[in-house]
DNA sequence: ATGAAAGCGCTAACAT
DNA sequence: ATGTTAGCGCTTTCAT
């Protein structure tokens, strides 16, 4: 039978208000009886109901903010039902949750989504942060104010977050590299078409990737295009690339744009001679699975992402955890036709 | 604000505790009130509230018990710590559980556990259901008797359990054959080793996986070995099909006996002649697939297998739902040296 | 600073 | 057949 703060309140000879008060630093007790009194429950291995915490916290619930970059990212689906499963299984926590959508990485725009929900008020934030300073510091006085923040998807330095929520990008690279090498049976000319920004994920991509090909002499990475994270774009410098390098026989599609380029190739009726290797199970990626231009995709669970998220960030306002700057990273997992989930 | 059965009971202008009765079936209530009580309920949209019961019926807490085939076979740990992640996860509902574990596919075995279980009292279980008439009885009857089925891992038929919780295995043997067509660029000599209990599921791997080999004209299936579930017998199987098959330089296991297998490979110095693939992540498969004699390995997600298993169950006797047989497959992922997750 | 008591939504034992 | 009431473990308001 669990010890219940009736059970603690018994052992110090207090009121469970007492215990109550003691246990959450609510404040308004002698500091030598609040002591002993977390010294009793520890000692009988208290662990707090959190069942009954939410049935009585119920009339003001647990309020919960997301702000994702999603807007024009079909990526972002599966985080987002995944954001949406783990909040329906709370629902009986009574929390609330508002989920604000923004498009591309304008720190601006983010900015002012953190402004609206610290307006309305909330006790924890899933975010994708924008890694600029502005944003770390935004984040970090919304730390301070005693706001929990879970990031998900997108890593941060130097911000007191709970837990990073993610896939490990370099890992994921290097699992790319692998299955490129071995499919192709080491023999390649490689185009990469990467993201302009220079962001740090989409460059551990590169480098991961990189690093295993350096085991297979014979695959050469001929090109590299910028796709600006815009599928229009992508679509063109695809192009390009493809009329320039006649050698090109394998593109490696590091993330955004993905579904412009595969476009580019089906215009330019080169679904022969190409073999296409991606990140994750968009639409895009698993018609031209099931049609054998992409080999193979890399997934990295995003409505796991998006679960977890939530129930981290639940979690640790419901057990008043201190931010431990925690990574979670999610499995990565190679997909071909046949185990699509999709 | 969500409705309760407060506001039902005022809307009805009964009492709480006949709404209670009427919407839990608990009897002693005129049919006709019984009647307007769910179709009011329905009407304000009421969905009970899950931790409030678990609160209130703390004192007789839901039973659930556990019979996995595991013991001897390292596939299952996973599975195990998932099964009391999920428990670990509901302990604040005050739910007890009992695991037994079992070597094997012996059906009495496993009717003797499920009547200890009964003796002792169990309102759910999760099994891993030898497929035999007896045993299908047993459930069956157990599931009359009240009590909440889920299968985890293995299916059978003609059973009303509420779930099935699993891989596809047809699906998985498909991705194995796609992986091994793809990697060793359609040109192998392949050696299959099977359980040897034609049991249905290692059936339906190997017909996935050959369905798949059908596209290879240059991929030949070599041999077949049956490993009877058992370290040693596959052990001295795989010796004996390597010595006397020169030409194979592929392998196959279905399942059951690769740890064996492997050692067997080890031990004839034939690692670098061979290039296997496997199911799983067990010890004896990340050892080799960091070594690089395992290329790929394909996985069926044991954690989540466990873990959704055991709240499946917990949700369906909570919420008194039918039984619908309903099948949950878990992914199958592809998995290289660079993205186990052991 | 501490205690007492009401209440969160639901169940179950006891009255009527 | 129906109503009343006392909890489940915890928080919170109101007394003291």
């Amino acid at each position: 039978m669990p010890v219940t703060i009736k059970d603690i309140a018994k052992a110090a000879n207090v009121s469970r208000g007492t215990v109550d008060r003691a246990l959450n630093d609510r404040g308004g007790v002698n500091p030598d009886v609040a002591a002993r009194i977390k010294s009793i429950a520890a000692d009988m291995g208290y662990k707090p109901n959190t069942i009954a915490k939410a049935l009585a916290t119920r009339s003001n619930p647990v309020r919960l903010g997301v702000i994702l970059n999603s807007i024009g990212n079909p990526f972002w689906d599966k985080v987002i039902d995944g954001i949406n499963s783990a909040y329906d299984n709370l629902s009986d926590f009574g929390i609330s949750m508002e989920i604000r959508k923004m498009r591309g990485y304008d720190q601006e725009r983010q900015l002012h989504e953190l402004e609206h929900l610290k307006e309305k008020g909330i006790d924890g934030l899933v975010i994708t942060p924008i890694s600029t300073p502005k944003v770390r510091d935004a984040l970090n006085e919304l730390i301070r104010s005693g706001v929990q923040v879970v990031c998900c998807n997108l890593d941060i330095d130097d911000v007191a977050y709970q837990a990073y929520v993610g896939c490990d990008y370099f890992c994921s690279g290097q699992t790319a590299g692998a299955i490129i090498g071995m499919t192709t049976h080491g023999e390649s000319n490689l185009g990469i078409i990467t993201s302009s920004h220079g962001l740090y994920f989409h460059e551990m991509r590169v480098k991961g990737c990189t690093s295993v090909l350096k085991n297979y002499p014979n695959i050469h990475i001929t090109d590299y295009a910028e796709a600006e994270d815009d599928e229009e774009v992508s679509y063109n410098e695809v192009k390009k690339m493809l009329l320039k390098n006649e050698k090109i026989d394998t593109l490696y599609f590091v993330t955004g744009g993905t579904t412009g380029g595969l476009r580019a190739i089906h215009d330019l009726h080169m679904e022969k001679r190409l073999r296409v290797f991606t990140f994750d199970q968009i639409p895009a990626v698993i018609e031209n699975l099931k049609s054998g231009l992409v080999i193979a995709t890399i997934d990295q669970q995003p409505f796991v992402q998006g679960a977890t998220s939530v129930r981290m960030l639940f979690e640790a306002i419901m057990t008043k955890q201190i931010p431990t700057r925690r990574q979670v990273f999610t499995e990565l997992n190679i997909k071909n036709r046949y185990n699509i989930t999709g």
